[in-house]
DNA sequence: AATGAATGAGGATTCATTCAT
DNA sequence: GATGAATGAATCCTCATTCAT
């Protein structure tokens, strides 16, 4: 067996046993040596591969964010025409991302994000992207865009954020902020 | 100087310093020693009063936590019957609690409460608190309470965790809410 | 009541205190507050009467051995002229000062000896007053009166080490001495 | 120089100073840091191959032990038929573990079973594997095997007392143990 | 590529001791 | 006489990181 193209793998054991780990331990106060361990790898390689702990948390944002922008992607690329604010909803709801290990971690990146810019900078690209995807759908359905976009963003975080409390049990959360959705665009009338 | 009946001020340094120390740097990453410190204290007399440094950090939750409670509440206290609603979105974003400090705190209390039972029952009562105080307010005023309740609550916590981000600034927290909760109850008509 | 007097009472609390806690703990390492505490009072006024650790463990010591001799010499006064050794052997393990926790300390004191010249010099004297009782006795009654005080004297530490390991417990410990001193003298013959 | 299969010799290097810090001490207040400078590391390696403090405290112990088993054992091997009770005499005193350094050890080690159950353990393992010794070996002998052996452990133990108290000088020791064996046995007849 | 070896820095916690009242 | 207040020093232990192989 060839041992070339092992790095790949390697970085994304790393990314996905970061999370894990993360959301095992409900904290960022994961040891390097836990996730290299999750990982089925030592430390020192972790380290060779990512440079230090704060690059590994980075990637594993990354990570984090690009699977929940392919999740709306995917949503809205079979999404009708009118149901796109739907699409969008139901797409930061799936259950790939919506995971208990995933939301804890994406409630700890925005604690992270506190101290690191660069975590920040990741975040605000994801909500600035929400948000303009909100803005687009929102379009002609209700009289203030701009403003019902910032209602559903701070909705869905709301949301999540519950969740993250309750071991990331939380039914009916799609259903929830489609109700808003409703009633932001019921208003327009 | 007397130097006698010291204990509860010291307490209430502690648990204050605490709260600046977690928004300072924006993490439960604080140390026993920078915390007594700002108290203007040895780390040792921090210990002495409070067991530990987990009893510190419930020590500062359950402060603001009571705080948020008070601000509530006072509000409820001066609101007109039918502006109860209104009031708790106003005391939710009173500037007592609403400071950058206490934000980023509320938001760090978030994660300690994946870890720490203590701490997510303390959370739990809160929300359950605020949730008692959303239903009896839209009682008669909206369809479904309970569930505009959710809605509320889910929106004031998105609100933060907004604020939480862009170092504790959102202006324009209490009015979003409130256009949320307007279109909660025009939805009803 | 006259606060006068005090002193005694308090520094004999805190001499039964450090045996006691020496005995419960098994091991020197007993705070000067735990001490304090099962004395009833602060480690300040410890301190205060003793001026340091060091003396509190010191006077504990001559407490129990003094005890110890008191209660050689109380079997000695009482014993027939041709009854001297078992007098010393009985009063070696009167129940005065074979409690499991004085043996306890006993054996930390033998550590304590190691580091400290005081402790030592204690012991020493004990011993010497023990080996010199145990001559006077068997002068007369073996061949060897010093080397046999010696084997006496090896074999009630050695019993009393055992009993520091069985939790103070050692029924037959006198009869196994008196069992080795009448071997010695029948070798006489 | 080849960087691989340290441990064991590390591991080796961490006992040996363990019992030398303890013996030079005379106490269990030895710090890792110190063992672990004695063996020429940092106290974090020590952790890292220990696990603990009171790990390599019984790692220490069961050297000792195993040390003083070796010895009897090969004094018994090469040992007369009618000489065992001898050569377990001998074999106690043998100057591999009859130095200060140990002799101070095995003391502590006597203070710690007293807190740590796996050092109790150990520590009547030795008591029985040796009270079996001397069973076996008292055999024919004397006219109570059981309690001569009682009698000749207590005073090896005894003995190696009086020795920790003289920072480890004893000549004549396992003379004296004789002496007593002689006497048991003579009691007989 | 991969890892065991190794460490320096740091943190929670404990405790003897001092001091002001 | 008696104590609560207060702290500096010390200790165990953890961990990110580096290095030699």
């Amino acid at each position: 067996m060839p041992r070339i193209g092992q790095e790949p793998k390697r970085r994304a054991a790393l990314v996905a046993a970061t999370v894990e780990e993360i959301g095992a331990k409900g904290s960022l106060d994961v040891t390097v040596g836990q996730i290299a361990k999750r990982a089925g790898m030592s430390s020192a390689l972790a380290h060779h591969y990512f440079g230090g702990k704060a690059q590994i948390f980075l990637a594993a944002m990354r990570h984090i964010l690009t699977q929940y922008s392919l999740d709306v992607r995917s949503a809205l690329a079979s999404a009708a025409p009118g149901q796109r604010l739907e699409a969008i909803i139901d797409g930061s709801f799936d259950e790939n991302c919506f995971t208990p290990a995933a939301i804890s971690a994406w409630l700890n990146f925005y604690v992270l994000a506190q101290r690191d810019e660069e975590a920040a900078r990741l975040l605000r690209i994801y909500q600035r992207r929400l948000n303009s995807n909100l803005v687009h759908a929102l379009r002609g359905r209700c009289n203030d865009p701009a403003a019902g976009a910032a209602v559903i963003a701070a909705q869905i975080d709301g949301v999540y954020l519950r969740a993250a409390l309750n071991n990331g049990d939380m039914t009916g959360a799609a259903a929830q902020v489609r109700g808003v959705a409703r009633a932001l665009m019921g208003a327009r009338a």
